[in-house]
RNA sequence: GCCAUUGUAGCUCAGUUGGCCAGAGCAGCUGAUUUGUAAUCAGCGGGUCGGGGGUUCGAAUCCCUCCAAUGGCUCCA
C-alpha cells in the first residue's frame, strides 16, 4: 500500500512529493549525507521544530544547521536540560522548574531545601559532561493532560504539576526525553545531548522568586553560558573580564570620583572633589540650556510636611520608596522623594495669566528615596540624588510642542555626549489598575496619552508603546540608554502630569477671563547626577572629554631646573580657569607621563630646557602621544577653545 | 526585602587542616639622582584582619549577630 504523499517546499522553491510523516532529517538526508548530519533542527511554516518531526500535510521546509541564529538559542535550551538532569542525579530530591534560553546562555530554577552554591557548580559542570558525551537522543511525547499532571505530581514534581494545570486547554502537553530523564518542554530540541557541544560555562547561582513574584518560595537559579565554539565562549568571558575594567565602580574609586563609606550609609554617595568637578560642568550645561529654553530656576526645601505628599498622592502610591517620616512638633515630616510638588506650590503661590504660560521651573533638587537594601547598585541606584528637574505649565494647545521640545533636548544633550544607541519608551497605564497603581481618572489618561503619542508622530520621533508602565500620576517617555558594557537604564524621563490640576488647585486666567486648568509636564533629560554620571564613566571608560576632565591639563617638568618657569605656566593656565595639576617631583619624565596616563589626564604639558628658552610647552595628548611644541598663550587658546565648544 | 558570595595597609591581593610579634607589590614619606615622551635607586612609616559577641590554652581562620559591598530575584531615575 502506497503511502499518501505531501508537498514540501524549499526555501528555493523546489517541490519535494514526500510520503506523510516524512521527517526534516529524511529530506536533508535525501539531498545528501552530509546536510543530514550537519541539520540540527528544521522550520516548517516558519515555526521551528524538531528535525524528527513528522510532516503530516503540505508545507514549507527550511533546514538548519549550527551556523543558523537559531541554533545557539537550541544550543542553550538544551544545556538548561541537561543541567537539570545533571542536578537531579547529583542531588535527588531537587525539583525542577523552569529553564529557558535567554541572551548569551541559560538558566533554570530549582526548588532545593539548601540552595545552590558556587562550590557545587564545577561537580554539576562535570556531569553535564558526562550527559554530552553519552549523546542521548532527544525524544518528543505528547501527553494527556490529566496523565501528566498526575505523572509529576507521583514523580514529587509539583511546579511542573502547578506548569501544567495553568497551561491553557488547547495547548499540546509534549515532554521530552534525553535516555531516562525526562522533562515537561514545549520543545524544539537538537537531535541529541552531543549536538550541544562542550563550549558552555557554568557562571553563577542566584536566588529567584517563583514565577517572579516575591510573595512566593525562593528558588535557586543557576546561570550558565552557551555558544558554538570554544572560541566563541572565550571571546564572551573576554568581553566580561573588559566590561569589569569600565565598571563605573572601579574608575570612579581609581579617578578619585566618588565613595561610599559605612557610616554614612548604603547608597549615599560621597562626592570627592574630582566627581564634584563633573558635577558642575553638567549643571551648568543644564543650566545654559534651560535659560536659552526659557526655564526658571528655582530652589526647594529637604524635608515637607506629609500633608502635601497627601496631596500629591505620594503618600497614596509612593510611600514604598519614601523614608519614615519624622515628627517635628507633633507634624509628621518626610525627605522629599521627588521635587513636584514645592514646584507646584511655586506656580500656585503667584496667580497666572495665559499670557505667562509656559511657566518653565527648573531646579538640581536633591531627592531622597528609600531603595531596599538589596537593589543598591554603585551609582545607579542610590538613595540620595539629585534631579536634573523641572517643571513646566502650559495649556493644552502649548503641551504638543512643549512635549516635543524637551524630547528634542535629550537629543541635543546625546550629541553632546555622543550617546548613539537610545530607546524612546511611550509608558502607558494600564485600565485594570486605576485607583490602585494608577490615579482613577481614566479620560484623562486616555486623553493625555493620545496627545503624547501625537506629540511624538509630529516631530517624527521614533518611540515604542510599553502598557503597564506609566508613572502613577500620568504617561510618560522614558529614553532607556546602554553603556558601554551594555547595562541598561533609563536615564531621562518626561512625563505627565494631569493629577495636579484637581488636587493642588493649579490655574491660570484665559483670554476670556475665565479660570482654566494648565497641563503639567514633568521632565529630568538627565536623569540624576549620580545615574547619568554612572553612565558618563563607562561610556567613557574614564576618559572624558576635555571639558569635562576633571583634571584637565597637568605639567610635567623633565628636571626640577625648570620649575620656576613651570610654576608660572601652572598659574598662567589656572588664571585661565583652566583645571590644571603640577607634577615637578624628582622623578624621570618617562614616570611622570605614565602616572599621567594612568590617571587618564588628557593633556600633558611638558617643560625642559627648550621650552623654557622660547617660551613655550610641548604638548602630549592622552593615547597620542607627542604633538609638538606650542607658545603658551596659543596653547591656551587652543585649549580653551576646545572647552568651551565642549569637543568630544 | 529575599537567595548566594565577599569584607586583611590608601589601592590590588597572599595568608596552608585555628599555633611564633599578620605578609607582598603599588601608592606614601625621607634621601640620593637632574632626567626629553608609559615605571631611577635606597631606606622608612603604615593594619583594633568590617563592628560586636561566642567557642578555644590559643581565632584573620570555627559559630552567632549587625553593618557594608558584589551577583541575581522583585522594584526603579
Amino acid at each position: 500500500m502506497a503511502d499518501k504523499l505531501i508537498n514540501i517546499t524549499l526555501p528555493d522553491g523546489t517541490v519535494l512529493n514526500k510520503p506523510i510523516g516524512s521527517t526534516g532529517y529524511d529530506i536533508a538526508f535525501g539531498i545528501s549525507e552530509s546536510l543530514a548530519k550537519q541539520s540540527i533542527a528544521v522550520e516548517i511554516n516558519n515555526e521551528f521544530k524538531d528535525l524528527s518531526y513528522p510532516m503530516e500535510k503540505d508545507c514549507s521546509l527550511k533546514i538548519l544547521k549550527k551556523d543558523a541564529d537559531y541554533a545557539l538559542e537550541l544550543i542553550r535550551h538544551d544545556c538548561a536540560h541537561v543541567m537539570a538532569e545533571a542536578v537531579q542525579a547529583l542531588y535527588p530530591g531537587t525539583q525542577v522548574t523552569i529553564g529557558p534560553a535567554i541572551e548569551n546562555g541559560f538558566y533554570y530554577d530549582f526548588a532545593r531545601d539548601k540552595p545552590f552554591t558556587v562550590d557545587d557548580l564545577e561537580k554539576i559542570e562535570k556531569k553535564m559532561h558526562e550527559i554530552i558525551d553519552e549523546g542521548l537522543e532527544f525524544k518528543r511525547e505528547v501527553w494527556n493532560r490529566e496523565e501528566a499532571i498526575k505523572f509529576f505530581e507521583n514523580e514529587g514534581e509539583l511546579y511542573k504539576a502547578e506548569i501544567i494545570k495553568d497551561l491553557p486547554g488547547s495547548e499540546e502537553i509534549t515532554i521530552y526525553r534525553q535516555g531516562k530523564w525526562l522533562d515537561l518542554c514545549r520543545g524544539p530540541h537538537l537531535p541529541t545531548t552531543k549536538h550541544i557541544g562542550k563550549s558552555f560555562k557554568l557562571m553563577k547561582v542566584a536566588g529567584a522568586y517563583w514565577r517572579g513574584n516575591e510573595n512566593n518560595e525562593m528558588l535557586t537559579r543557576i546561570y550558565g553560558t552557551a555558544w558554538r565554539t570554544d572560541k566563541e565562549l572565550r571571546t564572551y568571558l573576554n568581553m566580561l573580564k573588559e566590561a569589569e575594567k569600565r565598571d563605573h565602580r572601579k574608575i570612579g574609586k581609581e579617578m578619585k570620583l566618588f565613595t561610599f563609606d559605612e557610616e554614612v550609609g548604603a547608597g549615599l554617595p560621597l562626592w570627592l572633589p574630582n566627581g564634584s568637578v563633573l558635577i558642575e560642568q553638567l549643571e551648568n550645561l543644564a543650566k545654559e540650556t534651560e535659560n536659552d529654553a526659557g526655564y526658571d530656576r528655582v530652589k526647594t526645601p529637604h524635608i515637607t510636611k506629609g500633608s502635601l505628599y497627601e496631596k500629591s498622592g505620594h503618600l497614596s502610591h509612593y510611600k514604598d520608596s519614601m523614608f519614615p517620616a519624622m515628627d517635628i512638633d507633633g507634624n509628621e515630616y518626610y525627605l522629599k522623594p521627588m521635587n513636584c510638588p514645592h514646584h507646584h506650590k511655586i506656580y500656585a503661590s503667584l496667580p497666572r495669566t495665559y499670557k505667562e504660560l509656559p511657566v518653565r521651573l527648573a531646579e538640581y533638587g536633591t531627592c531622597y528615596r528609600y531603595e531596599k537594601s538589596g537593589q543598591l547598585f554603585g551609582l545607579m541606584r542610590v538613595r540620595s540624588m539629585q534631579m536634573n528637574d523641572a517643571h513646566i505649565y502650559c495649556t493644552e494647545e502649548q503641551f504638543k510642542n512643549e512635549f516635543l521640545s524637551v524630547c528634542n533636548m535629550y537629543l541635543y544633550y546625546f550629541k553632546i555626549f555622543g550617546i548613539e544607541k537610545y530607546e524612546m519608551r511611550l509608558s502607558l497605564h494600564d485600565p485594570e489598575k486605576l485607583g490602585e497603581k494608577y490615579v482613577d481618572e481614566p479620560e484623562l489618561w486616555i486623553k493625555t496619552e493620545k496627545l503624547v503619542r501625537e506629540s511624538l508622530q509630529d516631530g517624527e520621533l521614533n518611540f515604542v508603546e510599553i502598557p503597564g508602565e506609566a508613572a502613577f500620576y500620568g504617561p510618560k517617555i522614558d529614553v532607556q540608554v546602554w553603556s558601554a558594557i551594555g547595562r541598561e537604564f533609563t536615564l531621562a524621563t518626561n512625563q505627565v502630569d494631569f493629577a495636579i490640576p484637581s488636587r493642588f488647585d493649579l490655574t491660570y486666567i484665559d483670554k476670556d477671563n475665565k479660570n482654566q486648568t494648565p497641563l503639567c509636564i514633568h521632565r529630568a533629560p538627565l536623569g540624576t547626577h549620580e545615574r547619568f554620571i554612572g553612565f558618563l564613566i563607562e561610556h567613557f571608560a574614564g576618559n572624558f572629554p576635555l571639558w569635562l576632565a576633571p583634571v584637565q591639563v597637568v605639567v610635567i617638568t623633565i628636571s626640577d631646573k625648570f620649575n620656576d618657569y613651570a610654576n608660572n605656566v601652572f598659574k598662567e593656565l589656572k588664571s585661565n580657569g583652566i583645571r590644571v595639576n603640577i607634577d615637578n617631583r624628582s622623578e624621570k619624565m618617562g614616570a611622570k607621563i605614565r602616572l599621567a596616563e594612568i590617571n587618564k589626564i588628557p593633556i600633558m604639558a611638558i617643560i625642559g630646557e627648550k621650552e623654557v628658552s622660547d617660551n613655550s610647552i610641548s604638548v602630549r595628548r592622552k593615547f597620542k602621544g607627542d604633538q609638538g611644541s606650542l607658545k603658551l598663550n596659543d596653547f591656551i587658546q587652543n585649549i580653551k577653545k576646545e572647552i568651551d565648544n565642549r569637543i568630544l
